[in-house]
Order: C-alpha cells, then sequence, then structure tokens
DNA sequence: GTTGACCTTAAAGTTCACTTTAAGGTTATG
DNA sequence: CATAACCTTAAAGTGAACTTTAAGGTCAAC
C-alpha cells in the first residue's frame, strides 16, 4: 500500500501542507502515522478525504458542519443526521439566493436609470442605496 | 438645528456608538464637532450618512467601496465613477447567484435521493460530496 | 454628594479559514 | 559533504467588520 509525505498529499489532493496540519489540528483530518524521524506518513484515502473537506466547502459548509459529516462517517452514525444539516444548508443557500436576487433585480434597475453622466448630486444609484435599502 | 451625542445618534441610525467610532477611524463618517467636555456632537444629516452605509451593507458593498461611494458624493465627483462601481457589483451578484444556484440544484436533486434512513455507508448526501464536487 | 448612565481613548479580542514566520531537524542529489 | 528541498513545532499574522476591555472623565437624578 502506497503512503505519503504531508507534501506528496498536498500535491495530490491539491491541499496546502500547512492547511493539511491545520485540518488535522481541528479534527477534520485524523493523526497520520509518523516515520521514524516524524515525518507524517498518510494512507491513500487521505486524498479523498481532502477532497470530500474541499468539495463540502464549495458547497458552501463550514469547517465545523464539514467536521460533523465527517465524524458521522468515521462512526458510520445515523443517515438522518446527515440529511438533517445538508438540509439546513439547502434552506441557507436558498435564502441567499433569494437575497441576493432581491438585490440583483433593485441594482440592476437603479444602473438602467444611471446614465452614468454628470455630478453626484441627484445620482440615481446613490440615491437608491440611500432610500431604497 | 438639533444636535446629538453619540448614544443618540446610535439610537436614532440603528449602528452601535462603537461601531460609529469605528467608522470614524476608517474615513467612512466625519470627524464631528465636540462640546467642551470632548463629547461628539453630530448634526441630524449624520442619521442619514449611517442609514446609506447600512443599506450599503446590505447591497453587499465593503466598507472600502462604500467610502468611494461616499467619498463620491462629499467631492460631488463624477457619476460614471459611482455607476462603475455599481456595476461591478452588480457583477459580483449575479456571479455569487450563478454558483449558489447550481449548488442549490444539486444539493436539492441529492436530498430527494437520500432517505434519511440508514447507516451513514453508501449515504446520497456523502457520496455527492465526495463524487461530484 | 454619590450613584449610575453616559462619554473619552487606545489596544486587544472575535470569527473564519487559513498563511506566515521563526527556528530548527531530515533526506535526496551532485 | 554540502546544499537544497523537504519535514517538524508553536506562535503570530491576515482581512473584514466590528466588539470588548481597560482605565478613566462627565453629567443628570435623587
Amino acid at each position: 500500500m502506497k503512503t505519503f509525505n504531508i507534501g506528496e498529499l498536498s500535491e495530490k489532493s491539491g491541499v496546502a501542507s500547512h492547511a493539511i496540519r491545520f485540518y488535522e489540528r481541528e479534527n477534520l483530518m485524523p493523526e497520520p502515522a509518523r516515520t521514524q524521524s516524524n515525518y507524517r506518513r498518510y494512507p491513500e484515502d487521505a486524498i479523498a478525504r481532502l477532497q470530500f473537506i474541499i468539495h463540502a466547502k464549495q458547497w458552501g459548509f463550514t469547517l465545523d458542519e464539514i467536521r460533523e459529516l465527517l465524524m458521522l462517517q468515521d462512526a458510520n452514525g445515523d443517515r438522518a443526521e446527515a440529511k438533517r444539516i445538508a438540509k439546513k444548508q439547502l434552506e441557507k443557500i436558498r435564502h441567499q439566493i433569494q437575497s441576493l436576487s432581491r438585490i440583483e433585480a433593485v441594482l440592476s434597475e437603479t444602473l438602467e436609470e444611471c446614465s452614468g453622466e454628470g455630478p453626484m448630486d441627484g445620482c440615481p444609484i446613490v440615491e437608491a442605496i440611500a432610500q431604497k435599502g
């Protein structure tokens, strides 16, 4: 079975060595085996675990939430828990989309109103921020 | 003309006194007049300026961007500049909506696939994070 | 005349997710 | 055998946008 130094793992996973050590301190990565000279030695599945972390981050999960998901996996815990976490995340994302969409609508409307010429005094953009909030 | 202490301004604007002093340090709020005892004394339009800041923040502008907008207003600068800043912000928001929508689609699909019952092993949510990224 | 609610400053703390620095020890290459 | 490229730790720094703390001075009410 192949094993890796932290630098090799970093290259294969796309996560900086320092970040890997950080994840270890934060209990997202398990403490790996050590060589005689105290170097960390990782098994192949450490790559998948780091990629899981990367992907979950891209999905907007915080490290706290990712840790929860990983701990569930490690303990082969209850699927209901994972669903609860993911559901909460989906709601968070939908909420964000809604408020961004509202802002998008008002902002694009305002931009159309503003000729982009003349002095700031009376500028529709500034007035929109001041009034419509 | 009415003037206010920082506490009164805080109440009227909904911005904490400490945050108001912070905005002063950060050049978002001008240095106000002082009483004999060195208390800050604000004119009425300080309320509107703070509300402008609050609203711009809700629209996703950073304090740096808000400072730029306020400086343009103070200098009665060029409307084209304000439009440029707002345009950049609109693009940022549209970009955010797009990537959140992509995540929303995959995450809601995944949630439908997951019964929410049984052990973590083989859970569609975990697999989706691990694979689809 | 003292209590309590205000105000002042500078500096340090918060959260998140790392990155950077300092001060070393180890291993691979020429 | 030197030197470069790895590895180790602990601690401090980053950035955004504040908040909290420390150590006071001031003002209104009873």
